[in-house]
DNA sequence: TGACTATATGATTATGTGCTCATATAGTCG
DNA sequence: CGACTATATGAGCACATAATCATATAGTCA
């Protein structure tokens, strides 16, 4: 039944999502959100991107319920909707790292 | 420690790594191979594309080495590299199951 | 060798989108 | 209200890349 994940109509939201995390800007604000909530000010600062840019992600990755938004007094607070995603990158990394161990290893590292 | 997985130089690779699973055809033809090694012209028939897309896809995952490739004969058998990346669409599936979820909550469904 | 099948690749086009700039919206405080 | 801070958004540019077509490469078999 894992079969069933990649059926027609989840290929497009499953490549949706994969391409919204395709991103280092917005896989170093999620990185930064792994830590607690921030407001865009905050991740501006942490990113070393302009305010725009920032926003804009963070809009893409609150259409996309990556990321939930609260609003107090004057700022905008985000956070991360389902942590499952650090996983995700968790994943990856570890492919990474067997990628490399491959390379060394064909290499004669 | 997991927040090293994230650090600027692994940023752009795992960004890369999204990035390649973010286009439908390609995570069809990962689909394809899970069941096992597949030809060219077998992923071309399975996913109804063209061969010189299919084959112009399959190289971008092999340089990215998602896939291991196998000449014998006259044709080319691609397979799976590291089976963790099925992992990776089950999270997602996960993921955008509580979205919708979260969705039906949210109007009342 | 020539005919055939299988795969890869170069050139081109089309499209999506990340980034920047300027500006708009919205909230706070005096 | 006006001044200020915080956030969002529209326009435009720049660039990456997916898809297509034509063609090249490579292997098999007669």
């Amino acid at each position: 039944m894992p079969k069933t994940s990649l059926n027609p109509q989840n290929l497009e939201s499953v490549a949706t999502r994969f391409r919204i995390l395709g991103v280092p800007l917005r896989l170093q604000i999620l990185n930064e959100l792994a830590s607690g909530e921030r407001t865009v000010t905050a991740l501006v600062e942490a990113t070393g991107s302009t305010q725009p840019n920032v926003s804009k992600h963070l809009t893409t990755l609150l259409a996309h319920r990556l990321v939930k938004r609260e609003k107090r007094g004057n700022s905008a607070y985000y956070s991360v909707a389902d942590p499952a995603v650090f996983d995700l990158c968790e994943i990856v990394c570890g492919n990474i790292e067997r990628s490399l161990e491959e390379e060394r290893r064909a290499f004669g590292g």
